[in-house]
This record gives structure tokens, C-alpha cells and sequence, in this order.
DNA sequence: CAGTGTAATTGATGTGGATCAACGCTACAC
DNA sequence: GTGTAGCGTTGATCCACATCAATTACACTG
């Protein structure tokens, strides 16, 4: 996959004008104050499929906005063997589980060509404290991360393996739809052993239950590209 | 059991006099500030087993610091059935997954006859505005939950049944020793099925993992008391 | 466009932990 | 004391998913 999601997006120079605003840190905020913010935004970057943007053990100085792209997050185990903790779609914050500037317990690797805004937390810290609105909202993106973990805390403690599969389609589709995107045609930027490991499962039993969906045509595989053709359906499957 | 783990420590009117202070919010605030910290504390509360701190669905007007005794908070799934999320020991601060003062996302109950300190958002906000070392440590204090979680999500996306167990003993014995208390023999305020709820697992599972542990000396179990009797070896297992 | 490496699929088999069932222990009531 | 209820343990069986193994489908390279 070469081109990402929203490669049709215009990819603003500025959080005033960037499609994402309503979605992203700068939500609620005023046209002088968005500006403040503009001149934190340290660096906004284009990394590609692999590159990290930041380490586990490493000091952390600074939060990311995806623009467009898509990122995860993921730590290792003892063993070694990493353990995917999320996906990050344009408009959402990566980082915040680091955000009182002690070294990062997780790493963050490009899943295809992305552009990323980077947020260093001294300077964010000091308009936070300036800006209500900004504070207001940077808690609220951390409040949806804790929930977010919950939900996925449950998924993994809960759920059986088509339960999971569905459920995490929907979650992309909704996230998609969020983004004014198709929600029941994408494409995956992960990889089926991405999935598998972020569901808990096996590589094979991910692609058996994608293949079994497609059979009963609630949705439509080819390879990485989805589509979803019975939404009711798979929301059944994911809360059955 | 109807004792607190902590019921030795006095429990005082005041954060400036409590011995949990060094883990809890007030860590790093002069003795001034302590004081304004102190007027936002609406109510130090005693529940017993089974109370509700707060509910899922409810508005969420203020966090939690459980100043002796225990809690859990749990989800409830579509079906009905709860999903636990964490248990909370003296110290620590509930309900940070609704900070945005959104709903709550999640309930919590109280484990055993426990001291609470209730804060309400608002007031926590303002002060925090005015107190920079105050946000800091609220910072740091939902970075390590965050971190928690993804521990958590790491637990249930890859760790056998003695894994889990063996973890979930060693975060318990690895807290209490951080609060002071004796780290080898505790008692368990929570039951067989919240553990297994907690790990993932069934209930008989957790009993026949407690009994094997006991059988080859790493613990001794008697009910709800544990002694860590082989730390090594229970930190082998835990991470094998 | 043949050749190679990686991702994904599909089938066969094995197993860890769930489920079902029965029983033991402790606490509390009367 | 005896009864009863809830929690915890232990044993027997089952099954969902992992693992192992083989094959297929693309993507990339020279």
C-alpha cells in the first residue's frame, strides 16, 4: 500500500486550515489561539512504512499528531516479542502515555508514508496552562486513550475470536467515518500478523475468520483492501 | 476479611499528615499548597464492601484517591456480564479514564471497608492551573495508568494462565511493598472470581494455579492469605 | 518476465484452559 | 449444636484456538 487514506486530503501547513482541526488537539480553539498552538508544532514531518517515531527506553520530549498515514504503538516483552497496544488513524495523538516526560514505555513505527505533527511537551505544557480550552481538550483525548485501552482490556479478556475480528473492523470503520472517509470500503495499512497480534490471536485464525466472513458475505476480502457489505450483521458478531 | 490492609496507619483529616502523601497527588506540593489541595478535597467518606463510588452512564464530576482499604471499577459488556479493569490500592486514584468530565466509562466499587477522598473536577482544575507542580504529578499519575493498562493489554494479549496469576501476585506484593506493607503476606481483598474476571480466566483456573503454586512452595495459600514464599521463582514464571 | 522472498491462505493435528459436575470448608443464623 | 448459603477446590471432559505443515498469491528485483 503506497498511498495512504487520505492522500486525497489537502495537507495544510497549519492547524488553521488542516481538515483534521475538528478531530485533533486544536478542537474549540480560537483563531489567535490556534496560531499559539501552530508555533509549537515543532517539526511536521513525512516518515515512511518502518520508521519509528520514538523508542521504548528513550527520554520523551514530545507528543505526535498523526496527519494522515497511519502509525502503531507497541511494546516488548521480556522475551522480546512485541505486543501492538493501538492504531493510529490521522487525526489522533500518539504519545500520551509518556506525557509526564519520563522515558517512553511503548515504541512507534510508521505503518505506511505518513505525515506527522510533533508536539514538544515543554512547550505544549507552558500553552496548556496559557489556553483552557486547550488544557480541556488534551484531557479529553487522554480520557478517549484510557477508554479506548478499557475497551480493548475487555475485548481481550472477553471475546472470542470472531467477536474480536468484528469488532475491530467496526472500530476502524467508525473511525474512518469520523474522518468524513468510506466507511465500508478501506484499506488495511497492517498486516495480518499487525492484527493478530494486536487481537491476541494466531496470523491463521485472523485470516480464517476474515476468510469465513467473506463466505458469508458479510464483508469482501482481497487481500488488504476491505469492504464491509452487512454492517448489521458484523455489529451482531462483535456484541453477540 | 474485615480489616483493611492499612489499618494500622492513622488516617488523618489532612493531606499534609498522610502517610500516603508521597504516592498520591500531593506528592511534590509546598506545605502551602498542600493546604489549598486539602480545602478541594470535598469529602473523606468511609464505604463498605459493595458500595458504588460511581456508575457507569453517570456524569462524572470528580476522581477518587483511596486513602485506605481497596476498590475495583469495572465495564459492563452488551451482554450484561462486567469486565473488571483494575483493582486500587491506598494511594492511588480512581476514575482518570473520565477526566474530560464526559461520563463515566466505567463503575467502581469498594472491595472492603475502605477510606475515600473525594475530588471534584472543577476545583481539581482551577488549583491545578494555579499549582504547576500539582498538574505535573496529575500528569505523571495518568501516565502510569496508561502504562497500567498497556501492562494489562500485553497480560491478556500473551501470558499463559501461570503467567497472568503469577503477575497479578507480584503487582500486588510489589505495591504493597511501596506503601510499606509487608511485600511476602498479604491478604487478598477481592475474590477468586474477581482474579479470574481481572486475568482473563475462569475461576476454577486461578484456584488450580494458586494450589500448583502452593504445592511447589512458591506460595503458601490459606483462603484469601498469601505468602510469597520463592519471589525468584514466582518472577520466573511471571515472565518465563 | 523469470526468479525469489514475503504475506496470506488453507488443511491437519494438538492442547491449554473452559465448562460441567461434585464436593469441602467456613461463616453465620437460629 | 444443626442447617444453610456462598466461596473455593478438585476431577473429568470438551472445544476453541494455537501450532505445525504445505500451498498459493503477490510484490519486487535484475
Amino acid at each position: 500500500m503506497t498511498e495512504t487514506n487520505v492522500s486525497f486530503r489537502a495537507l495544510s501547513e497549519s492547524c488553521k486550515t488542516c481538515s483534521l482541526a475538528e478531530l485533533c488537539l486544536p478542537r474549540g480553539l480560537q483563531n489567535e489561539e490556534m496560531q499559539r498552538l501552530d508555533d509549537v508544532i515543532k517539526a511536521r514531518r513525512v516518515v515512511h512504512s518502518g520508521d519509528m517515531l520514538f523508542k521504548e527506553g528513550h527520554q520523551n520530549r514530545s507528543i505526535y499528531a498523526v496527519r494522515s498515514g497511519s502509525v502503531k504503538t507497541f511494546t516488548a516483552m521480556e522475551s522480546g516479542e512485541e505486543q501492538i497496544l493501538g492504531f493510529h488513524l490521522p487525526g489522533e495523538i500518539v504519545g500520551l502515555a509518556g506525557l509526564d516526560r519520563s522515558i517512553h514505555n511503548c515504541s512507534s513505527k510508521a505503518l505506511e508514508t505518513s505525515s506527522i505533527c510533533e508536539l514538544p511537551l515543554d512547550e505544549l505544557e507552558a500553552i496548556c496552562l496559557q489556553i483552557p480550552s486547550l488544557q480541556k481538550q488534551l484531557l479529553k483525548l487522554i480520557s478517549r486513550e484510557i477508554s479506548q485501552d478499557h475497551k480493548m482490556l475487555l475485548l481481550l479478556a472477553k471475546k472470542n475470536s470472531d467477536q474480536r475480528v468484528a469488532t475491530f473492523l467496526l472500530s476502524l470503520s467508525g473511525r474512518f467515518k469520523l474522518r468524513g472517509l468510506a466507511s465500508n470500503s478501506f484499506i488495511l495499512s497492517m498486516s495480518r500478523q499487525d492484527i493478530a497480534n494486536y487481537l491476541g490471536l494466531a496470523v491463521e485464525t485472523v485470516s480464517r475468520i476474515l476468510s469465513k466472513l467473506s463466505d458469508d458475505n458479510v464483508i469482501d476480502v482481497t487481500r488488504r483492501s476491505i469492504q464491509i457489505m452487512d454492517h448489521d450483521r458484523l455489529l451482531s458478531i462483535a456484541e453477540s
